[in-house]
This record gives structure tokens, C-alpha cells and sequence, in this order.
DNA sequence: CTGCATGCAAACCGTTTGCATCCCC
DNA sequence: GGGGATGCAAACGGTTTGCATGCAG
């Protein structure tokens, strides 16, 4: 009889987090969202964002996004989808292919490990940054 | 009418370093070469292990793992292959998958980044930490 | 009212860097 | 002998945490 799982606390920072999270078509690097919502909220402070992120990442609300590079990065879409990122100026976009199901079949019985699941992640050039080496080259 | 490209100084810190890093079946984070590494030259800096790894993965005698987790990882095997990681220890290890060649080729045309390429990376629970759940279950 | 959430700032951790010294070529 | 490599320690950037206060339920 558990509650549902996504009961938290609705405070004015996680529906702004939310929001802003949701507006954008890429996907934003933390430090990147505590900016735009520091628009709406100017005294917010970097660790709520932090620890709100992962809130909602934990209750399944958003999706902490398993890409390299240096920084965290949040989706509000849930739904699995693969990433690409520039190599030039680490931008991360969603990249419409559809989910090999059985690139995790394939998986198991190769190794020792108990198969969870897979995840792949393109590696590019974004459409701005081919456009300055160009006037570069 | 270049040098080879792997024409760097040979010093014991880097014979040593490669030779630690090619022991290892999984794939060490780089505190863990750097302890490897002390046993045999206690007083080497961390410093030049970084910029060591760095450099050998530069010049393509080592390869800089792209996977998950807050750490960086080095691979002395630089022929393309896939991971697969612990969700518990962050423990990585090769996984004998072949490579799908034809991924990259796929995402091509769904996306206005040039592709450069793709790697994936499994995720799972490693056998020691299966072992170590069972006895908590 | 009460406990969870917040803002703030200090701590943390992995990594990078500046610099004087060292040593390979 | 000279320039690249090293050890050391301080700096750095991203993230986490402790604590007093604030606010949602």
C-alpha cells in the first residue's frame, strides 16, 4: 500500500526545474539550467538544483542522461531514446534511431554480468560548429 | 616526411605505466594505475600519470575509454570494442560483442550532425556484486 | 505545527597546471 | 648541454553536504 512513487513535495523550484527542463530541444548541462531558471528565480541556489534534479531523476520524473563528457545532464522526456554529441563544443541532441531491443539479447551469454540494459551514444560534429570550421579551413 | 607519430621519449614512468595499465583484464580508473604505478616508483606524481595517459592515448598507444561514471579510464587494447559497466562497483570490463558497423551508417540522414562515429556501452551487474546481493537478499 | 525543502557557503573529488628541478637524447 | 619530463603543491570545475532558516502540507 505504498504511495505512488512520484509523491514528492510540489515546491515553486521544482516546477520551475521542470519547466525550464522541458523547454529545451537539446539537452542542457546543469549549470545550464540553474541559469535559466535563475531568470525566473534569482535566488536560487545551485544546490537545489542539484539535489532537485536528482530527486526527480530517482522518482523517475525526468532521466539522468548516461553520456559522457565532464557534466550531468537531465531529460524530461522518459521515453529510451540514443544521444549525439559534438565532439567541438559537447552540445547533446536526441537522435531519431529507434532502439536496437536486441543489442541487450546479444549481450548476455557473452559475459558473467547480469544484462540491465545498453545504452549508445553517436559522436559528431553539430550543424554550428561544421559551419565555423569551415570558415576556418 | 613526419616521424612516426608514436615517437615520444621513452621514460621509465611510461614503460611502467603501460605495462601496469596492460596487466589489467577490467579497465582501472586512473587512481587505480597510480597506486598500481607507486608500488613500483613510489615517489611518481599523479600529475604525471594524467598527463602521461593523456598524452599515450594522443598519440594512439593507448585508447581513452568513452563510458560512463565520474572517472576516467584508459584501455591499452586499441582495437574497437564495446564495455559493459557495473551499475554497483562502476567496475568496467570488455564485452566480446561485435561492433555494429552499420549504426553509424544508420543515424546518418535522421540527423544534421556529420557522424564520426558511436560507441555503446552495457549495463549490468558484475559477478561479485551479484554475489554480494544474494547474501543481503 | 512539523518536517521536508531551501539558500548559502564550505567541503569534496577528480583533474589540470605552474614551476623549479631533473635527466634522456 | 638543452628541452622535454618529472614531482610537488596549489588551483580548478563540477558536485555534494551541513546547517540555520523558510515554507508546504
Amino acid at each position: 500500500m505504498k504511495k505512488p512513487e512520484f509523491m514528492i513535495r510540489l515546491t515553486t523550484q521544482r516546477q520551475i526545474l521542470l519547466e525550464e527542463l522541458s523547454k529545451k530541444n537539446y539537452h542542457p548541462t546543469v549549470c545550464d539550467i540553474y541559469k535559466m531558471v535563475q531568470k525566473r528565480l534569482p535566488k536560487i541556489g545551485l544546490g537545489t538544483v542539484y539535489r532537485n534534479l536528482e530527486l526527480m531523476a530517482a522518482k523517475g520524473i525526468i532521466v539522468k542522461l548516461e553520456v559522457g563528457g565532464a557534466q550531468k545532464r537531465f531529460d524530461a522526456i522518459t521515453t529510451p531514446h540514443y544521444h549525439i554529441r559534438c565532439c567541438t563544443c559537447d552540445r547533446v541532441d536526441d537522435i531519431e534511431v529507434k532502439i536496437f531491443e536486441n543489442l541487450t539479447k546479444i549481450a548476455k551469454g557473452v559475459t558473467l554480468y547480469e544484462i540491465l540494459g545498453h545504452h549508445v551514444e553517436f559522436k559528431g560534429e553539430c550543424p554550428a560548429c561544421q559551419c565555423k570550421n569551415k570558415n576556418t579551413a
